[in-house]
DNA sequence: AAAACATTTGCAACTTAGTTGCAATTTTTA
DNA sequence: TAAAAATTGCAACTAAGTTGCAAATGTTTT
């Protein structure tokens, strides 16, 4: 059963973080630990189980997700908000999103990291860093 | 005047582009200008001469404008999108948009460029990339 | 410079994304 | 398991962005 490892991988994280373990945090998890690239508000209520959840709930529970730490939101192309968990991600700096001009899906590419950016302006501190890329996807290119 | 020294360059980017060089489109482009750092709808119409123009006409000359080259989308942390002028960015990458997770205000950072990065997966071709930092502004640091 | 043509603009109405307050429910703690 | 604490769903709402179409403006031709 896939899916009671991912349950228990998703109270371990929410225990972890002293939050209320509740059916709908779980679910979410859930649904983005499956998607692996992030996802709106839509697509998460179309992909949790059974139980549909209020849209409500749902924004609130990425904002609780997100306070914690868990859960980022990456920036894209798109006129909706999309979130990912965050477990990929250094104290600096998250993996890369790669959009296709062509097709338009979002990749998550792991596995590269660019030096941390430097102001050139005195005063600036910089804590993290995100980077979008765009191009070509292996089906479009 | 600084004014009709904006509005002549605003003429002959619309020109170069081949675009009509309508009232809107130049006074956007002037409002951009200005600025120095990416604006949403609202601000636009909040910053424009007298005549105040429709927010259909904002977004459908922006879109032009993107369309062109001459204007792109700035990735925040705001529910509105933003945008700005493309005259300080490269072929392939933008500079990057620094926002204070204090005081939320953002700021472009002239004059940094992280190497482009390459993918570790075969098939996806890169063309732009764009950086986001997040950190404390010299106010609030 | 006026007429003909092409493109843009404004309006009104609409869709989608995200938010707020509050009562009902669920989870945790004692 | 009862009391306390936090989350959820509902309904109504605000804000952001879009569509179609007629009127206005900009460009080209004569």
């Amino acid at each position: 059963m896939t899916k009671s490892n991912l349950e228990i991988k998703a109270r371990e994280m929410l225990k972890a973080e002293k939050l209320y373990r509740t059916s709908g945090r779980i679910d979410i998890l859930i649904v983005l630990m499956n998607a692996g690239k992030p996802l709106s508000q839509d697509q998460i209520a179309g992909q949790s189980g059974q139980k549909r959840f209020d849209k409500v709930t749902i924004y609130r529970t990425l904002e609780k997700l997100m306070e914690a730490g868990l859960v980022h939101k990456a920036y894209m192309d798109k006129r909706a908000w999309h979130f990912e968990l965050a477990h990929n991600c250094t104290e600096h700096q998250c993996h890369p999103h790669f959009t296709c001009t062509s097709c338009g899906n979002t990749h998550c590419l792991m596995g590269i990291s660019l030096p941390m950016a430097k102001s050139p302006y005195k005063g600036f501190v910089i804590h993290r860093q995100q980077v979008r890329l765009e191009g070509l996807c292996p089906a479009c290119a």
